[in-house]
DNA sequence: TCAAAAGTGTTGTGTGTACACCCATGT
DNA sequence: ACATGGGTGTACACACAACACTTTTGA
């Protein structure tokens, strides 16, 4: 048997969290999730990942990739199934989250504070997040977790939680602004108690692989 | 139903090859593929493709690793097979290639000169192929193509043939020993009408990642 | 003697990294 | 006034890239 899991991140509050789903079915009723769910026939497993996708977060995209296939036998005790799981990035704020039918409650987790996790779940958490970690260094996926304005602060916040050390500012906007993918807008970010920050916007919300990104 | 398949990889005659086997049953009979076969119950799919390559080539490991999950429900004309996919990395002339049960032949074809394949297996090839190429970038698994005592031409060849253009001697050489990783034995490879070249071989058969190998 | 690949250093350029101070706002 | 993040430039180190000639062998 066949069936998908999401890992669907986030990143809200300074911290990166990740939807988890309680489960009210057996096996392991009552415990947290990664949400996933069975493949309709006449389904692509991409269009089934999808589906979940918008069922749990009522978002369309962001970013959504195959993350990889676990088939251990022992793996479900209800025998045989094959998870392939799939990764997703999602804005904060986007997305109303809401449990799906197999689960009795549905919310974002810090990823420092998981609960004990169902199935093998755990290990294909650390899977994602591993390869989160590492595809943001060659790549810009992780502008899919911020919303459509943004300051520089917040995007080298980002770049610091996943990777989890501190970046030099200037360094960093230097590298950016280098890249040619920002675009300035006319507006500040006010209200908070300290100087108003640039606001900025990707000039295309485009996937682009690099050579080296940051190190 | 779930299966694998493994697109394994040599390295010979100063090109990169890859095995098929003509099928013998339906559908798609006589027509060259990708070697695979059926996941056993209590087996994982790693232990499953580590199977099917031995006997396809009678060799151990080199390099094995999950590639992409293939499940489209059309890519198998008898119903939804959903397919994990492996890539193998093999040294040369180790294998002593064998058709399996459901296989009339089976050898190995450089990558330039493919047959037509059955069911979406160009595709899956080309998702290998490009997996090897961005891999190689980071990584040394390349070296798992070469046998044990191999030359500096040889390992540029190597790198040559899989990114398809023309390295820098010196730069290269440079490069690779700055890895320290490789040591030099005390033979030479004799008998062609050349200068003789020391021969190398690696300190320890590991896999290492790297920021950035050669760009 | 010739063809073929082996072997070997230096220099310029670009990129990453380290580093410190003033600015504009809300409280 | 002060606390808080916003915003800005320079200097050094290192890695990559470009480049040409001599050596050793087998035929």
């Amino acid at each position: 048997m066949v069936v998908i899991d999401i890992i669907i991140f986030t990143f809200e509050d300074d911290v990166l969290k990740v939807l988890l789903v309680k489960r009210k079915a057996p096996p392991f009723i009552g415990k947290w999730a990664i949400p996933g769910g069975f493949v309709r026939k006449q389904e692509s497993l991409m269009r089934a990942a999808e589906r979940e996708l918008r069922e749990e977060t009522g978002v369309r995209a962001g970013y959504l990739e195959q993350l990889y296939t676990f088939g251990d036998p022992k793996r479900d005790p209800r025998g045989r199934v094959v998870t392939a799981a799939y990764f997703a990035l999602i804005p904060r704020g986007k997305m109303k989250v809401r449990g799906a039918s197999d689960a009795a409650d549905a919310r974002f987790f810090p990823v420092r504070k998981l609960p004990s996790l169902a199935f093998d779940h755990k290990k294909i958490f650390l899977y994602a997040r591993t390869r989160l970690q590492n595809k943001i260094q060659y790549t810009n996926i992780a502008w899919s977790l911020l919303p459509r304005a943004f300051t520089l602060g917040e995007i080298q916040d980002l770049y610091e939680t996943i990777w989890g050390r501190r970046l030099d500012k200037r360094n960093f906007r230097k590298k950016l602004f280098s890249l040619g993918l920002l675009k300035a807008l006319p507006k500040m970010r006010r209200g908070l108690r300290q100087r108003p920050a640039r606001l900025y916007a990707f000039k295309k919300k485009t996937y682009v692989e690099l050579k080296r990104f940051f190190s």
